[in-house]
DNA sequence: TTACCTTACTAAATCGATTTATCCATTGCC
DNA sequence: GGCAATGGATAAATCGATTTAGTAAGGTAA
């Protein structure tokens, strides 16, 4: 026959004592409040031998307080996303909080009903990559007193707390790697996205191009598409053409591995001539023949700050307003991609 | 100032109804429950105006049922454990229910940890991949007649609901894919684990090599080195040396992805003329140069299997015994790597 | 002896929903 | 007129914990 769970009240009735000096022994309030040991052993054995465990749920409810944080990212199995998460967790797990991962795919709808999800059950916060369509759920999220932290890229015109990188700046430098390595026509493939990080990437692509006084070509894939048929065919037929292109600048890593792919399968293009850059490092980039140079993101110390940041706003309970918002730098790795000798 | 969470009696009392009404309204029992349109209108007006959103940890705590389900993997990172995932929420999703992904990286106290976690909360389903030493956790939770079900492995000597594919199979095909083509001294690269699915992938490998009259080679990889400086130097002492190998078969995705860099980083061996197996197809099998062949597991029908056993479990709440028990079968997916021309 | 502490507990309210058991008017019917 | 049935609600119990506000028994000081 099947253990029944055991609540509280079997136990107390079991024991002959009151719900409440079980709860507090087992809060370990015992001493606190003046329970015997003789009760106190009495109650711990007891528990330890039926493996009581309780329901958080009523705790939950009782005390407002799950110890459960939401993690929500693009996509949990990229490998950026997932190492920073387990970052998080393990700075989590110290202070007692628990970390809860989900994809929301890019997607306002599914992004919508996660934040739902874990509103009702009431996590007590939130960090999150948003959609670009949430704009709306991440204030409301907000005004309804959760701790909320965006990171990789935020609204410019709603003040949340966020932690990003200088996309900016790490664009440029990508490109201007490209450039001293003798690359003439620099093409960038991006997203149709229309968010911070990925404007920013772009405009660092363009204002190191432009300054150069080189052409500049950007080819955008709709973010439903990256891995579809429709995205592939668009990059195919780009790299077929290619009119003059001799690097490219992936703006993310998914785009990378679609991109590298199409590379390898395409006769007129060969990739050791090619010079190629992207954002996000990763195990691939360093496996590929021949090896991709990457912007490597600071994934400790972004996984550290947002975890600041939100320790703080669970302790202070929005009893302050002053906004925490994080920039950090990236780095670039030089790898066989994109160096000279490619060109010699 | 922020939105205070709303609830039924806050509503009530602002409407000046019963609590009871709002809960039949707000749960479509309006009509059932005989409630006026008129009252109905009202509450389903104010509730929607103010965005009332319930909280589910009251609602649970009352129902006992969560409406939520847990797949816990390896490594939800991987994208064979992702893609599976994705297939079982959205089966979830048709019939109302919710799935929390988590990952166990192979670790029994991690497992543990999370399944105290959702159990704790009351999950309502656990799909499994368990860790070596989790059988009596797993016996216990089974016990509390909450639904279980395994995949990918299971404890031969625990009756529990499965969903497996027949490991022994599919690695007996892949080696003798291998010899068909030609290569006469296959190495088989597996982890250091003595779980069922690692067992019946090296008993396959060995059968095949042993009847066939062929020297066989097994390099054994601990769990926790396979990605760390350990696991390489092995793995690169050993294709270092390599006497007389000249393929390898890899037991497991993330043991080839090592191997693959280690191969390519080592001048002694040349990648083109090595013949390759890998369990579990993926995109850096694909793309890699040369393009790796692959056991494909069947991922639908894995999802659809578990889920389908998992629903009939939520369906009659342990009111059956009989086990569910699946055995799929995969597929090999022959690539250059492994191709009679490779030796030409 | 009265007043006041401690000690060692416990009763009951509470969190926010669901759900069972009622309750009061009407209306219908004989 | 008396009784049942129906419509339209609601009071109160419940889920399992936490927590506030006690209480009873015994000891101590004046």
């Amino acid at each position: 026959m099947p253990n029944k769970r055991h609540s509280i009240k079997d136990i107390a009735r079991t024991l002959e004592v009151s719900p409440t000096t079980v709860s507090f022994v087992l809060n370990g309030k015992g001493k606190e409040k003046k329970i015997s040991d003789e009760v106190i052993n009495k109650v711990l054995t007891y528990t330890k031998a039926i493996n009581y465990k309780p329901n958080m749920l009523a705790r939950s409810l009782r005390t407002g307080r799950t110890k459960i944080l939401v993690f929500m990212v693009e996509d949990i199995s990229n490998y950026f996303f997932s190492r920073i998460a387990r970052l998080i967790e393990d700075i989590a797990y110290t202070k007692g909080y628990r970390v809860l991962f989900c994809s929301n795919e890019n997607d306002d709808k599914r992004s919508r009903d996660l934040i739902n999800l874990f509103y009702e059950r009431q996590a007590d916060g939130f960090i999150i990559i948003p959609s670009a369509g949430i704009r709306e759920d991440v204030a409301d999220l907000m005004k309804s007193d959760v701790p909320v932290v965006l990171f990789d890229r935020y609204f410019p015109d709603l003040a949340t707390h966020y932690v990003v990188i200088n996309n900016y700046e790490a664009s440029r430098r990508a490109t201007e790697h490209l450039m001293d390595n003798g690359y003439q026509h620099i093409a960038f493939v991006t997203t149709e996205m229309q968010q911070t990080q990925m404007l920013d990437r772009r405009r660092g692509y363009e204002d190191a191009v432009r300054e150069a006084g080189l052409p500049f070509t950007v080819l955008e894939i709709p973010f439903e598409d990256t891995d579809s048929t429709a995205g592939r065919n668009k990059m195919r037929d780009f790299f077929t053409e290619r009119s003059g292109v001799d690097a490219v600048f992936f703006a993310t890593n998914y785009l990378t591995r679609s991109g590298l792919e199409i590379i390898k399968e395409n006769d007129t293009v060969s990739i050791d001539e090619l010079g190629i850059v992207t954002f996000d490092d990763n195990e691939l980039f360093r496996i590929n023949t021949p090896t991709i140079s990457a912007i490597a993101q600071p994934m400790e110390e972004i996984a550290q700050e947002l975890m600041r940041i939100m320790l703080e706003l669970l302790k202070t309970k929005s009893k302050t307003t002053e906004l925490m918002q994080v920039t950090l730098s990236a780095e670039l790795i030089p790898r066989g991609s994109s160096l000279a000798r490619a060109k010699a």
